[in-house]
Order: structure tokens, then sequence, then C-alpha cells
DNA sequence: AGTCGTTATGATCGTTCATCATAACGACAA
DNA sequence: TTGTCGTTATGATGAACGATCATAACGACT
């Protein structure tokens, strides 16, 4: 029994970009490629190359500059923009997080 | 553009109470039928039933009486136990929409 | 007895999300 | 020059879930 929650970022009703896909920009930052990150995240690499662009055409803003082929078969890199972008967010949801820890406890008791 | 969130509270991985779901509730509360209730959340009467069926099995509890047949039909009432949960969700997600609009304009700034 | 609006539940259908499969790319090594 | 390898990019398919349709049971009131 346990307080959860969700937050994202809403464009013309869509997602423009939420915690879980925050998590999976860090991933992409951290390992330099796509599809390293979507084996941390637990999901295929069409999945996460699919959020990742739909979360750029919604937002009108490259996030990551790719390159393909090459020694290493190639790679990604968040732009600064999506870096910017990305640290904002954390933020804010770190601060969110405290304060829902603080509410539930405050006003919130199991009638039982 | 504008941040959105959810809030809900969980039990061994499965949804208990969530804002939807509260307002349900509270739909039921006012109209004192299931049926009338999923009319106005523009849903069949079938999914309103299932969910207010599936909060009562996770909690372990019963969160409404119900009454079939009789002069007009029947009707729906909640438990006692069930307005004091919907009361203190309810303040604590007031409290939550309040924090979520001031931290987002303190800190949410868009690169562009 | 018959009607009516409700609760209760079985059965089906559609849509979306996850997954599988394939093509293109280019540095490096042989 | 040719082959290999790991990556990006995208088409095509499958499966799970939620929404919807359809039907039965109930009981006060006329």
């Amino acid at each position: 029994m346990q307080p959860r929650y969700n937050l994202w970022i809403e464009i013309d009703g869509q997602v423009g970009l939420s915690l879980w896909r925050a998590e999976l920009l860090r991933a992409v930052a951290r390992h330099g490629s796509i599809s390293a990150a979507a084996e941390q995240m637990g999901i295929p690499y069409r999945t996460a190359w699919q959020k990742i662009h739909e979360m750029e055409t919604r937002l009108g803003q490259k996030l990551v500059a790719t390159q393909t082929g090459g020694a290493h078969g190639g790679g990604t890199r968040l732009t600064p923009a999506a870096a910017l972008y990305l640290e904002q967010f954390d933020r804010f949801a770190h601060d969110l997080d405290r304060f829902i820890a603080e509410a539930f406890a405050a006003n919130f008791h199991l009638p039982d």
C-alpha cells in the first residue's frame, strides 16, 4: 500500500516527456547508443527509437544526434537542448517526489 | 504545453484508487446509481462496475452498498469507509495539484 | 401479471503497444 | 577491394488489454 504517481509534459494532448521517457534519455546519454539504452530499460530497440522519435516530432526539436555505421556501428548522443530539457524535468520530478511522500503521510490514513 | 500527472494508490502492484477512479466514486455518490455515474463519465456501465469491483477486491473492503430491483430499479450508495477513503484522497490530490503548478512555474522553462 | 430501470456478468470486438524481422550504413581489418 | 560487425532505421506481425455489445436476474409499483 503506497502512493504512486506519474508526471509528464503534454503537447496538444500527446506526451512530450514523462518520468519513464526521461529515464530512457538518461540511459541514451549514459551509454552513447539507443540499443544499449533499450537493453538496460528492458525493451526492444524498436520501442526505444519510436518513443524518442515521437518526442522529437511533438516537441519540434531534435533531441538526439545519431551516426550510423562506422567503427563500432555508430551511436547516439543527446543534443544540448535535450540535456537542458532533461535536467529541468529531473529537478521538477525530484521536488515532486519529496512532496508526495510528505503529503501522503500527512493526510492519508487507512480506515481499517 | 502543460504539466500533467496522475496519482494512485497501489496494492501489490495493482491500482487500488486513482484520480479517475475517485471521480467515478464521487459520481456514484452524487447520483445514487452506477449506471448514471457511468453515463456522466462517458463509459459503459460494464466498465464502471468492473472498476469498482476491482477496487473492492484489491482493498479487501466493500466500497458500495447496492440494491437490485425495486421501485426505480435499485441503486448504489457508497459505504462510510469509501466516503472517508475518498475524502482523504481528494485532500491529498488537491494539495498535490497546487504544488505541481508552483513547482512547474518555478523550475521549468522551455529551451527555445 | 406486467412494466421498468437498475445491478450483475458472459462474450466479443478493436485498438494499441510490444515484439519479430529486414534493410542500410560505414569504419576497420584482412 | 571485399567482408565483417554493431549500430541506426523502418516495415510487418502478434498479443494483451480495454471498450463495447448482449443477456439474465431482481423487485417495487401499477
